[in-house]
DNA sequence: CAAAATAGTGAGTGATTACTCACGCTATTG
DNA sequence: CAATAGCGTGAGTAATCACTCACTATTTTG
């Protein structure tokens, strides 16, 4: 899974950086939205040397998706390595815990819903298919949970990407709570303090 | 609620058959994906006039998204108004098989997805707040489930839309099962025959 | 029937953008 | 030290697109 080797080429070092700007900016504006030009500008090189390290604006698109998948899978392992209770309602809660944490800062929720906007180019809702199949069956297998319990948790997940998206948990109408109720993502501010 | 005097000036003919062009077009390649040329086209319109009927691209979304809330919402009320069991449960039931059965060709929903990913534009996002606020407010006060209740609807109806968006009813994988069983749009090939 | 409103369009325009190319700089290697 | 390979860029290019404008044809009205 993981790539790292040792040492990096500076060219590689370079492309993790071109996939770290690629989540935040097209998470920000989408993949029809967000230039490759802003893209380097975000990672201090030039646009044509973006075309060196990737051979598309999409093959961009879907690496940055990939990695966004990787993540969510890598905070949710932690989170089941880590719980101590191992019955399934205790790992899915663990699992969905680790990912509301994970997506506080919204890009890798943005980018998976940006995603969705653009799985009619192939090779998007190919990666699409792919991650969702992954935390799919991660969820499943570390879980144990029935199937239903499972789709109930990749269920409340997308009304998690709603709320965001939509900016409910700033709204304070009473519709708006319906929907958020027990969802919005934590204030971690106040828990420590 | 109903627009519709008897009748319809021309341009107003006109005006309709661009939104019914916007909600086509805009659900199958998205806010920035379409341009307003292939719009105008599909209306069988000069561009310039559509610009004569809306004032911007962004103002035509709007438009054809709240006209996708009003259809849902129409689908909904008929569905509420129909059902002789008047249990919350029945009501969510019937209510959940109206926007199914809506959603079949896919525009509707595509529309959603397609205005989630283009929420950060103000008109955009100000839209997709109302049309969820009637919705939820519509379900709740008709069915009279507990506010859980119609946070799982939701939950559910945007499960749906990611079936649709990501193929799932066409995988056969198992994990595809899982997200999509019980919800897979129905074959209404089938129950007639 | 004159005139004014309404319906409708062809032909731009300026801005943006994905992608290319010819070219340098620097480090390694033989 | 000469040559080669990898790193990196400035300056295009051709296409697309939202929006405008000057203009015609048709209908309505006084």
């Amino acid at each position: 899974m993981s790539r790292t080797p040792k040492t990096l080429s500076t060219s590689d070092v370079r492309r993790e950086a071109v996939i770290a700007s690629a989540i935040t900016v097209f998470a920000r504006t989408g993949y029809l939205g967000t230039s490759v030009a802003t893209i380097a500008q975000d990672a201090k090189i030039s646009q044509a040397y973006v075309f060196k390290l990737f051979p598309s604006k999409e093959l961009l698109f879907v690496t940055a998706l990939e990695r966004c998948f990787e993540l969510v899978l890598n905070a949710m392992r932690t989170a089941a390595d880590s719980s101590s209770d191992h019955t399934p309602e205790a790992m899915l809660e663990a699992m969905g815990q680790a990912y509301a944490e994970l997506i506080a800062d919204r890009a890798l929720l943005m980018l998976q819903v940006h995603a969705q906007s653009s799985a009619s180019v192939p090779e998007i809702g190919a990666a699409l298919r792919n991650g969702l199949r992954d935390v799919t069956l991660f969820v499943k297998s570390r879980s144990k949970a029935p199937d239903l319990a499972v789709q109930q948790f990749i269920a409340y997940g997308l009304l998690c990407h709603l709320i965001v998206v939509a900016d409910l948990d700033q709204d304070g109408a009473d519709w708006a709570r319906i929907i958020a109720a027990g969802i919005s993502h934590p204030d971690y501010s106040s828990p420590l303090t």
